[in-house]
DNA sequence: TTGTATGCGTTATCAG
DNA sequence: CTGATAACGCATACAA
């Protein structure tokens, strides 16, 4: 049973105008038509207010136009920017989006590769944190910051040069006690790579550091102790340091300034994401910012790109540095 | 032509288990069957790896399980979580989400329509300004903030409530000299009613207020002038605005600093929508919040009613406030 | 309950 | 370049 109204068909549209129905695809798909036929059925089509109906494609020539996005959610501003400009990038090169939540449960981002698969989507972007996801092999696959194999390409920003960049720029600004601290030790992927540049630059700086690395969810109060104990070293202040994201950054300035600690004043901190209010003023941290445009676009070519087997298989696009209000760059001018 | 791999199909599995392919769909749609067909049909699908085609129900029952989701963009936080909201109300229902952004652009609102009707979508959710939008009857429709007739559902905050408690708030904060900005002027919606509720709570307080109702693109520049020109009024100086939303408050905010106007000292500010950086903090300022989960269901279990008819044609859900540092909310109590 | 046969709207093939 | 026709995968009416 059709829906409540029936609509008319290529067929339908074929009679009134007189043609055959292969004539009235061909129009439709803008392929080479006689003028006369074209204008017919341009004219039958708008008399019927014929609606072209995408399923029947769908299931003629198994392609849909449409690409599946699967990221945790829309709520942080990375993941918005994201679903953003991969939207946008896909509506330039007319195609659509399929947004799946997985939520941050491994479990669920299995699932919505399933679920894309069963919708025909012509193609996968995922940005996902299972270790063991199971890849699709007959579906092209692209993921964000997660490297699997050689044949699955992956699109990250260059966590490692973010990290090094990191550690100078405090080092530049006069921080001489530096620490890096973040969440999600327990997986290593692309971000992860932002702690060994930063390691490999203080290294190379011969500055003093520390690392806490930590498992997601680890609460504030645990950074919070290395921070109370480190700013009061006797012998070098702890006065810099690089948050694995912005949103840690974000968060343990609010923790720093209960305690009254003044940032910049007592301590500089740098981020990484690139997180802005709003999407235009300023950053709401001094940050790493993640060149989320170029991702986007980059994301959707390649998935979109039919020879997949001689793309490369890791794309690392450049970051950048930029002042967000917690550094002590204008100082240092 | 198919894709690169065939897939197995309902009749590859029927005939691997030995039964019908109508037995195999009743198996799969979960409906009654014999328990040793089930388990055949299980094993079946099991070993040749059947995917279920989606192409094939929709082209043969005309319903996708698909909505669309017309929005602007997902770079503002509003429609961010607008966004999530109601993509996690459609999954628990079941459904999956089409996104397509209007990038505040009349003409690409009805296109996006159209797509959708093409795409076979189950039913359009839409936030639009097109004040001629055309709206399809044979599909279920809802929109969001704007009322275009009974037939059409809208659902939105409790804009004049919303617009009166910002007022209220103000005087009982201590505010003698109010004022409404806002843009949006030349389209009447139902944000439309934060003014007229402002207005009406401050006929009703008898205090002195200011309206300044601006075209969108305004420059901040224009606001400021009535400000700087108001607060320095020798009668009763201009101490407490209600900004149309969080992002003007916010942005003015920063203009206002600028000119060594302080807030909340010198001057208190409410904003609308709730706004809160990362979602999970405090609002960016204070602000009268809009329940946007609520709206989100409500959304969503409104667009899948089957008798659209009966429902009503405006729901306007509950606004509550929100102190987020720009109001003396603490000197109060 | 199960099995069979038909059609949903489109595209592609192939003969005119 | 056009016209007729056969699939694509699934759901369902109908017959058993």
């Amino acid at each position: 049973m059709p829906k409540s109204k029936d609509l008319p068909t290529m067929m339908d549209v074929a009679r009134e105008a007189g043609v055959a129905v292969g004539t009235v695809s061909k129009v439709v798909n803008h392929q080479p038509v006689g003028e006369e036929f074209r204008a017919k059925v341009d004219a039958a089509i708008e008399k019927l207010g014929y609606q072209y109906n995408s399923a029947g494609k769908a299931l003629r020539t198994d392609s849909t136009g449409i690409i599946a996005l699967i990221i945790p959610n829309t709520i942080h501003p990375f993941f918005a920017m994201l679903t953003n400009y991969i939207n946008m990038a896909l509506e330039k090169r007319n195609r659509r989006m399929f947004l799946c939540f997985s939520e941050f449960d491994q479990m669920k981002e299995d699932e919505m590769i399933q679920l894309a698969r069963t919708n025909r989507v012509d193609g996968i972007i995922a940005l996902t944190y299972n270790p063991n996801l199971h890849i699709p092999e007959d579906v092209a696959f692209v993921t964000i910051d997660r490297f699997f194999s050689s044949s699955v390409p992956c699109i990250a920003s260059d966590n490692f040069a973010g990290g090094r960049m990191a550690a100078m720029k405090l080092y530049e600004l006069g921080c001489r006690h530096l620490a890096i601290m973040r969440t999600g030790s327990t997986l290593t992927n692309e971000p992860s790579k932002r702690k060994d540049g930063f390691v490999s630059a203080c290294v190379e700086l011969g500055v003093r550091f520390e690392v806490v690395d930590m498992p997601d969810d680890t609460p504030l109060s645990v950074f919070m102790e290395t921070v109370e104990k480190q700013i009061h070293d006797p012998q070098v202040p702890l006065d810099g340091i690089f948050f694995g994201t912005d949103l840690l950054a974000w968060q343990m300035m609010g923790e720093m300034q209960k305690k009254g600690i003044r940032v910049p004043e007592d301590i500089q901190i740098i981020g990484y994401d690139g997180i802005r209010m709003f999407g235009e003023q300023k950053p709401v941290v001094s940050t790493i910012v993640q060149p989320v445009q170029e991702i986007a676009e980059t994301c959707v070519s390649t998935v979109l790109s039919s020879h997949m087997a001689t793309m490369p298989s890791l794309i690392c696009l450049p970051v950048h540095y930029e002042e967000g209000g917690t550094t002590k760059d204008h100082m240092a001018e």
